[in-house]
DNA sequence: AATAGATTACTACATTTGTAGTACTAAAAC
DNA sequence: GTTTTAGTACTACAAATGTAGTAATCTATT
């Protein structure tokens, strides 16, 4: 499956699906806001990205149980690198700059992410 | 003007006027790969995106000198910032591990992110 | 059993996006 | 000056997306 960027309305349902893991149409509609799209609109996006295979479903009786097919972390991860290799011409060293100085980390921020990389550097180091 | 998200032809063209900062028409065609779309297609493009304030023009004589309107930096800190707080629950914590882990730096790259970050530190401690 | 609610399938239309043609005219090339 | 090229305005259509109605039928409630 090639992965394409979501619109913004399949991202909202990936993200409702995502963390119910799997939900009936009722439970899809709830997370919406109020005032809520009408339940056609959304059985309708929902059907079409059924087409797309982002979403699976298990037939039960007359109802579908809905669950995602496309993984948050594969998405998610594409995106960053789509970033990282688009706007940062593939540096993550520009791209984590960018990141730590547009994101105004706190200290505490700032600390444990320092643990975080001094962590991957060393485990780097024990695999070498 | 509301930001919102570029679609897959705006970024792309948002993408070569940020790197020529200004251009003319030709300048523009000239950055798309081949089979380059029709002169008349990126014609139509841009002139959606001048309607939407993406992108302004200089007129000079007959002809425009395009120059984007929406600066790079408030783009992507705006797709970060959404990143961070849709996917990842606001806790740029959580994303940075995510984002260390997903695009596997290398050494270097780690002992880079290292020092910026230590750097940071610094001069939070600075500012206190 | 009857009624109300929920869900799907089907359908339809408006808007946005992708794509590119023609006409006209200014600018460049000869 | 003439011809060619470039660029804009206008126009148009297909596909994708956003939105939601109706009909039929299953499920839940009474």
């Amino acid at each position: 499956m090639e992965l394409k960027q979501l619109n913004k309305s399949e991202l909202q349902i990936m993200e409702y699906l995502w963390k119910l893991e799997k939900g009936f149409m009722k439970e899809i509609v709830s997370q919406f806001p109020e005032p809520k799209p009408a339940y056609t609109t959304i059985s309708t996006l929902i059907t079409r990205m059924c087409a797309k295979d982002y979403v699976g479903f298990e037939k039960l009786g007359r109802d579908k149980h809905y669950y995602p097919i496309l993984k948050k972390n594969t998405y998610f991860s594409s995106q960053l690198k789509s970033m990282i290799s688009h706007f940062f011409n593939d540096s993550t060293t520009q791209f984590a700059s960018f990141f730590t100085k547009e994101t105004d980390l706190t200290l505490d921020e700032l600390e444990a992410l320092q643990k975080m990389v001094g962590q991957q550097i060393k485990d780097k180091n024990t695999v070498k």
